[in-house]
DNA sequence: TAGCTGTGTGTCTTTAGAACACTTTCAAAT
DNA sequence: ATTTGAAAGTGTTCTAAAGACACACAGCTA
C-alpha cells in the first residue's frame, strides 16, 4: 500500500526519503554527522551514511527532515535548507553493502527511492547525537576525512558543501555553527574552512564589522595563553533589517 | 504496483513527478509555457499548469524532465536545471478544479505526489509547443500575465524566477533564450526582464563586453527603421575558459 | 623575565560600480 | 528631397570596495 487518501493514518511512503547533511564546527574544522550501518564485523567506510528516512504521507518534506534531525539529535529549531532531489534509478542499489543494509531496515528494500536532500547547521557542543533506530552508532567525522559514503551520499555531501559555500557569501548563516559568544578569529576560521581558502585577516574583519550584524559583548576570553580576544554575539535585529534591504552582491 | 526490481519494464511511479517551468523570450518580455487542463466550458486561469508528468521507474529525474520537454516541444538538448522538490501532502488536492483534472489523467488521482521542479530556457521562435497527451492546449503566456496556476505551480514559478535571477548574475545562461545572432540591446533587455529592473545601457555593455564571451559577427541588422545594430554571437570557447577559472563575484 | 601565541590595528593601490548626454544611422512619412 | 522618429553607440568622472601588506600588544607559562 503506497497510495493514500487524505487524512489516512501515518504511513511511510516507500518511494521518497529525506537525507540530512548535518554540519558542525569545533572552532577548528568542519564536521559532518554520520551514522554507521552497524555491520561492525566487517568495517568499511562505505557504510557510513548521512542520516535519513522515508517520509510519512502526512508530513511535508521540511517536516520530514526536521523529524529525522530531532530523532537523531534531539534538537529542534535548527537551520535547515533543501539541497535538491536525487533520483538515479539505482542510487541505492549499486553496492552490495548498501543492499544488505537496506534489507535489514526497509520493508521494501527493492523499492526505488527518490531522496530529497537537506543540509543543516548546528552548534556542535550543544548535544551528542543519539544513534537512531536503524543505525548502531552516530558520530561526528571531520569533513577532510570523509572519502566514501553509502549510496549516493558522497555526491549529496558535495552538493551540500557547494551550496553552503554559495550561501555563506550572501547570508551570514555561519552563526548557526558557532556558540552564542564567539570571537572574530573563530568566525574567520569558519569562513576559511567553508570556502576552503585563506582569507586576509584585516580585510575579513573590516568586511564583517561593516555589515553591522555583530554586537560587541565588551567581554573578553579568559584563561587563554595569549592576548584574550573580544567576544561578540550575532545581532539578529540588524541582520533582519539588512536582509530586508537585500544584500545582493554581484552586479547589475 | 509501485515497487520495482531493477530492469523491470517501464512503469510510472505514482508518487513522484517532474514539472518544468519553460522560459522563453520574444526580445521584449519573458514568457512561460503553460498547458491547459482543457475544461474549456468553464475557463479559469487556475487550470493553467506547468507541464509535468509522473516519472518512470527506469529513468532518473533529469531524464524524466527532458522527456516531458521533448514530448511537449519536440526539442532536445535544451538548458535544464533543477529547482528542488515540492512535497506538501496536499499540494495537488487543495482546489476542486485540480482534483477533477487529476481524476481525468491519473490512474491514482488520490496518490500523494512529490514533484521535482525544473526550469529550462529555450529559444522561443524555434518551435511551437504541441499539446501533450493530457492537455488540450499548450502555449506561451507572458510572465506578467500569470496570476494563478493549478496545484502549487505558482509557487514553483516564483522559485524558478528567483533561481534564474541568481544564476544569471553568475553565469551567462541568458544566451539560451536568445537567437544565435543577437544584438547587445536584446541581451540588455533580457537582463532587465529577468532581474526586473532597469540597467544602465553603457555600464551593461561595458560589463558584458569585458567578459569576452561575445564574438562580434561584423554584420548588422537590416531593414530596421533606425540605426542598425551590430550582431553578436555567444563565444562558447571563451565562456568555457572563463567558467573553469570561475567567475565568482562576491567577496572573500 | 623571557618567550610563545594569537589578537588587533591602518594605509595605499587597484578595480569595479554608478551616474550621466549627445551624436549617428536608417526607414518611413510627407 | 527633406524631415521625423527610433534605437544604436560611445567616455569620463566620482565613489566604494577589494586586495595587499607588517608590527606592537596582552596574557600565559616555563
Amino acid at each position: 500500500m503506497n497510495f493514500k487518501s487524505k487524512n489516512t493514518k501515518k504511513e511511510l511512503n516507500p518511494n521518497v526519503s529525506v537525507d540530512c547533511v548535518i554540519f558542525g564546527f569545533d572552532l577548528n574544522q568542519l564536521y559532518i554527522l554520520l551514522i554507521d550501518s552497524g555491520n561492525t564485523e566487517d568495517y568499511q567506510r562505505s557504510r557510513m551514511a548521512v542520516p535519513g528516512d522515508l517520509i510519512y504521507d502526512t508530513e511535508n518534506l521540511d517536516e520530514a527532515a526536521r523529524r529525522v534531525l530531532k530523532e537523531l539529535t534531539g534538537i529542534e529549531n535548527i537551520y535547515l535548507e533543501q539541497i535538491g532531489a536525487f533520483g538515479d534509478p539505482d542510487r541505492i542499489g549499486k553496492k552490495e553493502s548498501d543492499r544488505k543494509w537496506l534489507e535489514s531496515i526497509r520493508a521494501q528494500p527493492e523499492a526505488r527511492v527518490i531522496t530529497v536532500a537537506y543540509y543543516s547547521l548546528v552548534k556542535m557542543p550543544n548535544f551528542n547525537p543519539k544513534a537512531s533506530s536503524f543505525a548502531k552508532s552516530a558520530g561526528w567525522t571531520a569533513i577532510s576525512e570523509v572519502n566514501e559514503l553509502a549510496f549516493d551520499h558522497y555526491e549529496i555531501l558535495e552538493s551540500a558543501l557547494e551550496q553552503l559555500k554559495q550561501k555563506i557569501k550572501i547570508q551570514p548563516i555561519g552563526f548557526n555553527l558557532l556558540p552564542e559568544k564567539f570571537t572574530l578569529s573563530q568566525l574567520h576560521k569558519l569562513y576559511e574552512c567553508i570556502l576552503g581558502k585563506d582569507l586576509d585577516k584585516r580585510n575579513f574583519r573590516r568586511k564583517i564589522l561593516n555589515l553591522n550584524i555583530l554586537t560587541d559583548l565588551e567581554e573578553k576570553q579568559i584563561g587563554v595563553p595569549h592576548k584574550p580576544s573580544q567576544l561578540f554575539k550575532f545581532n539578529e535585529e540588524n541582520y533582519n533589517k539588512l536582509s530586508l534591504e537585500g544584500f545582493d552582491n554581484f552586479g547589475f
